[in-house]
DNA sequence: TGTACATCAGTGAACGCGCGTTCACTGATGTAC
DNA sequence: TGTACATCAGTGAACGCGCGTTCACTGATGTAC
């Protein structure tokens, strides 16, 4: 337990995965390489080897700790929603934290990545069935078809991703907190106006 | 128009936007260098240079083609829908196009890009407006709140990220199909089990 | 129709850069006796 | 409590790479007269 501060870092491993998220955030995932993450950790460009095998691997790591923080997130919005608006209380912590990670989310989600580490792939599964398990638990009537799950997350992580790439209003967070209630609310909530019945022409 | 061949090359900048595809195609958004595609197009590394100012301006010129042939490609799929059935077949085109080009779709909505480039700026502009008013003529009567086109934008958006992101069964392009077709007919028919009425409880 | 010349679209050498990764190494730590 | 030694967690030089971009250049094109 004796650092003298100098040579043993004491928990690099750590440091790595706290510097890989600064250097994330502040330029984006072009910006995270192994040897800027020694940089800023102030070691030699060769240490993190002892922690991580290779880039992907820190990459990775950063990723399943951002899924955890992302459920922690939506749990501390609403642990266990039960009516529409706990729903889209959760939905606006999800998009909110996108918006406030842009990087991070953009790296858990947009990139392409290899199946290989069990971390990341355990860190995806888990974030999975808890947001469809939200879902699946507020509204067990609903589910006859299991699609709902699958459309309340897909409506909410598009508007995310709309939000994140500039092509929806997100000049304050009311104005997008506004705008992911009433899109779950459209979900919601029929438009009986549109009711097809039997407009199918095919 | 007599081409030896050799050193004209005849439509360079057509050539490279050809080869940038290409190349993001099979190597992702990490293999489309200026240097790569000068390559592929048989040219000197500084060729690309004379029609295109730097590599930020090639990438947006691929971003806008994609933008371009995708409202084709909706448009094929429907060119005024006016049912959810109709909007449906839309959505599956959507996705299609996302699953088809994953690559060309992550540099078109997944990368932070500058908004400099005017060409970009211009063709993000008319995909956003045609994909809304699509929706707005489809149902002209529900869009009080102005929630619907941005909602049904979303949650087609999203399946799409969640499919090329491999958090949803894309084995087969009909599993695909049917699930989105499910997911806004989710949209588009009510859940009369969940009706909140004025369970709002803040 | 022929020629002079401006312009255009390429070339290729060169720059400096940061990257991932390897390697043999060494200083610090902690444990067995 | 002291010491020998295995192990662990760093160092730093070095490798080869591909990149974006600059520069002065040159070959091809097409137009004015």
């Amino acid at each position: 337990m004796s650092q003298t501060g100098t040579y043993h870092h004491g928990d690099l491993r750590a440091a790595c995965l706290r510097a890989a998220r600064e250097l994330l955030e502040e330029d984006g995932s072009a910006g995270l390489s192994l040897r800027a993450v020694a940089r800023r950790a102030g070691v030699s460009a060769t240490a993190p080897y002892r922690h991580y095998e290779d880039r992907d691997a820190l990459v990775s790591a950063v990723a399943a700790e951002g899924y955890r923080e992302l459920a922690q997130h939506l749990a501390a919005a609403h642990p266990s929603p039960s009516t529409p608006d706990d729903l889209a209380a959760v939905s606006v912590a999800y998009v909110r934290f996108a918006l406030d990670h842009p990087a991070l989310f953009r790296a858990m989600f947009a990139e392409p990545c290899d199946p290989t580490n069990e971390e990341r792939v355990a860190a995806t599964a888990v974030i999975t069935e808890y947001v469809r398990g939200l879902v699946r638990e507020a509204f067990p009537g609903a589910d006859e078809t299991g699609a709902l799950p699958t459309t309340v997350w897909a409506l909410v992580h598009g508007l995310a991703f709309l939000h994140l790439d500039g092509k929806l209003d997100s000049s304050s967070p009311e104005v997008v907190a506004d705008q992911v209630r009433a899109a779950v609310n459209a979900l919601f909530t029929a438009s009986p106006a549109l009711g097809p019945g039997g407009t199918t022409d095919e």
